[in-house]
DNA sequence: ATGAAAGCGCTAACAG
DNA sequence: CTGTTAGCGCTTTCAT
């Protein structure tokens, strides 16, 4: 029974103004050819009556619509979490609003979403795809126009058709730190609890493998791949723990795989900092507030987000910019998690 | 120099069906009167050149957009992304995509998202709002046509003209229980740290209120109240640590606020489960992790987010509903952090 | 410098 | 049951 209060459009400014719905259209976007008298009467008659100009009719005539589509494995994870604030921010000061939508680490739902953004005419795409090489995916991204760009990802894109910018993180020389640290305090045997099959998996065995080849020792390390989860953290260090010539120091490839890690590490009462040195990769609440704080490799993940999301208004904003890769640096930050080999009981 | 390639539409599939473009409409549209046969061509032309609707024509002429905004305060907010998961998959199921955008705590900026949504024709509201009684807020959500839901959140709106449906946490209870707990154990001087000014720091004040009513005892608790942040959090602690008749148990209301504890007692190196019993609420990683693992007052975060995404969906499809409030219980899960008073050591 | 008018892709009358 | 047609609110020629 209400009214269809049907908002306020262009002719019904143009009628309180006096003047053509074309003269009100040339103000709102800005045109050269309007006499200040106009623009002044228009603006006013856009104040009195409310006006928003309709986002839809704009879109369908093809222009922008001042958004850009997130496409993100995993919200809950406070390093992506942190990741879109960043890039929120930045493109909030350009005038662009945001669109997350998560995939679950579901590359179908990924590819899904890719093409939903694709419907809403998004200007542009940030990507932090959970599969590198997913087919479905990749055909979603080869129908996209706008300029794309992946957030620490390398695409397997044979055909080199999408041209994506990157942002990337130096996981490789953070991890070869981290192992460089270990080995200085007399660590040989050392556990590594990788997750996933994305670019900073690889780039981390590197790191590992290159700090024992810098000093020219043997491989004596044990690197344990899996998924990207708790239970694989905690199944890997359980692994690990029952090994024969038991590691003496475990590196965690990120928060999730720690969660697990540190469960199993409390089954067994096996007390962090003591009995074994710990090291993780990226900061969270965890690694900062467990008693002993855990050394991590660390990076600037707002910062990541807001050099993605700069990149992409730069290739909006100028169709002609090609695409560009940036490599953001990482930093070992030891902690009391990690101590000499010498005090370290055996097994 | 690239060639338009604009994507097909409505027509182009009529054409390459031969049959009238309302035709083709009313397929796709599910409309009632339509031979097999004419359902066939043109979904066989859909499928042959890969036709896609375009939402925004649908939408200028005011037809659903099959999405819902999320205002949510801060993504980063381990609590509030599961929240957020959950009304996602639900949504999911029924067609629909979600859209967040970060408010970062800021009012204004989240009466502006609220309109930007409007902007984008959302078909309705999933709202986590950061302050409860912000008159721009309130300006915004007047304008919105579409059906709203408050997650844990009640709108001081005194005209009560937008009718939001909500789902409501009982802080009350839980915090009850939890005191309750405390007290069995011996308990009497009870240091709580509040942030915020929503609905859950009334409820859980209340909650302590009554736990100690219920009883007959007298109010020997401490609640210090403040911004909902680690910083308070830490002050907060700090300030009733340094009080005469010094707490035995502390009771924290949050994950931010528990950070900031957290870190004030490493630093005095109290030990948590010995010295002094705690609890938190809301269960993070922390909680879980922290040795010993903090007792916690939980809530079911993901079904929270689930049924408010339900409810929203009901109103979406019909109108005719009106708001709906549901209450979602919280549990107190007793850890190793809380021990009787009788063991903790005096000041 | 300004206004009139033609669509953008779609849905919903309205005719057949 | 199906095709034709008139807009939805806006931008953009094209005249003036």
């Amino acid at each position: 029974m209400r009214m269809g209060q049907t908002r306020p459009g262009l002719k019904d400014v143009a009628e309180r103004a006096g003047v053509g719905v074309s003269s009100v259209s040339r103000v709102l976007s800005g045109h050269p050819d309007v006499s200040v008298k106009m623009r002044d009467r228009v603006m006013a008659a856009v104040d009195e009556i409310g006006y928003r100009p309709d986002i839809f009719a704009r879109g369908l005539r093809g222009g922008p619509t001042m958004s850009v589509g997130l496409v993100i494995g995993d919200i809950s994870n406070p390093l992506l979490s942190e990741i879109s604030l960043g890039a929120e921010s930045e493109l909030r000061r350009a005038g662009y609003s945001l669109l997350f939508v998560n995939s679950m680490n579901d590359p179908e739902l990924e590819a899904q979403n890719i093409l939903l953004f694709q419907d809403r005419h998004v200007d542009g795409l940030l990507l932090s795809l959970s599969a590198e090489d997913d087919a479905g995916v990749l055909a979603a991204l080869r129908t996209i126009q706008a300029p794309l760009v992946l957030i620490d990802r390398e695409l397997d894109d044979s055909g080199e058709q999408l041209m994506p910018s990157a942002v990337l993180c130096d996981h490789r020389g953070g991890m070869r730190a981290a192992i460089a640290h270990l080995l200085d305090l007399g660590h040989r045997r050392i556990g590594c609890i990788l997750g996933g099959h994305a670019r900073f998996a690889r780039m981390r065995r590197q790191g590992v493998e290159e700090a024992y080849a810098e000093r020219g020792l043997p491989p004596t390390y044990n690197i344990v791949q899996g998924p990207l989860d708790a239970d694989h953290g905690q199944a890997a260090t359980s692994r690990l723990l029952d090994m024969r010539e038991r590691p003496t120091a475990l590196v965690v490839g990120g928060n999730q795989l720690l969660k697990g890690c540190l469960r199993e590490l409390r089954s067994r009462r096996v007390v962090v900092g003591a009995d074994l040195s710990l090291i993780s990769c990226d900061e969270t609440d965890l690694t900062e507030m467990h008693d002993p704080p855990i050394a991590v490799v660390r990076r600037d993940t707002h910062q990541l987000g807001r050099t993605a999301a700069g990149l992409l208004l730069r290739r909006i904003q100028d169709p002609e910019e090609g695409p560009v890769t940036t490599v953001h640096p990482t930093q070992f930050v030891p902690r009391a998690s990690v101590v000499p080999v010498r005090e370290t009981a055996g097994a």
